[in-house]
DNA sequence: CGCGGGATTGACT
DNA sequence: GTCAATCCCGCGT
């Protein structure tokens, strides 16, 4: 039986690099209050964005509304939209005032399945994409700016370690505009359990 | 104040 | 493989 007690993160986990954020995210266990219940999942996939240098950021032309959590404080979720009508989730690191932020990419579902089914309105795979985790997790703009630390709501604890063996880098998705420096840097991590 | 486009997804040819 | 959905925001006028 496994503890209900939360073990979140401190914010001192977030305040570093975002590659080095992200790396130690994966095998974490990202856990959601939803109507009383629980739903978590393994992290598996994860996406490292910097500030000012990284032209593949929301930060890169310096700081606007949409994109202020990411120049706050460490360990805060920076949540927003796009294309419309998808969430995608962030954590925000580096110290105040530095923009950086890892996106969640994508999770293996351990508890509360059957209610990720009706959020997401499908069955397996439920989170295998980040606009999908967050439909799974019900995460939306109101989690922008979330305190992650808090133990409520959301947050992320410590869950397993990969073998280094099992991580890959990649390039990140979906940010075609950026430099080609930065489109194709290998700052998309993951991790194939075996 | 209007307009272009997006850190994606699912449906369809 | 292609493509539309859908809406907020950032930027140029």
């Amino acid at each position: 039986m496994q503890s209900l007690v939360p073990q979140p993160l401190s914010p001192s986990f977030y305040q570093r690099d975002p590659l080095e954020v992200a790396g130690d995210l994966l095998g974490k266990k990202l856990v959601r209050e939803y109507t009383g219940q629980r739903l978590e999942g393994v992290i598996t996939e994860v996406e490292a964005y910097f500030g000012d240098d990284d032209t593949g950021s929301h930060a890169s032309r310096g700081q606007t509304a949409r994109n202020a959590v990411m120049f706050g404080e460490p360990g805060r979720a920076y949540v927003y939209l796009v294309y419309g009508m998808y969430w995608m989730l962030n954590v925000v690191t580096f110290p105040t005032g530095v923009a950086g932020a890892v996106l969640i990419r994508a999770m293996q579902p351990l508890r509360g399945q059957e209610w990720m089914e009706q959020l997401r309105g499908r069955k397996a795979p439920l989170a295998d994409g980040p606009g999908k985790l967050c439909r799974a997790l019900d995460i939306n703009g109101e989690l922008n700016g979330w305190d992650l630390s808090l133990g409520q709501g959301l947050w992320i604890e410590p869950y397993q370690v990969p073998p280094l063996d099992q991580i890959q880098a990649g390039p990140r998705v979906g940010i075609d505009y950026a430099l080609p420096e930065h489109r194709d840097a290998p700052w998309r991590l993951w991790w194939r359990p075996e």
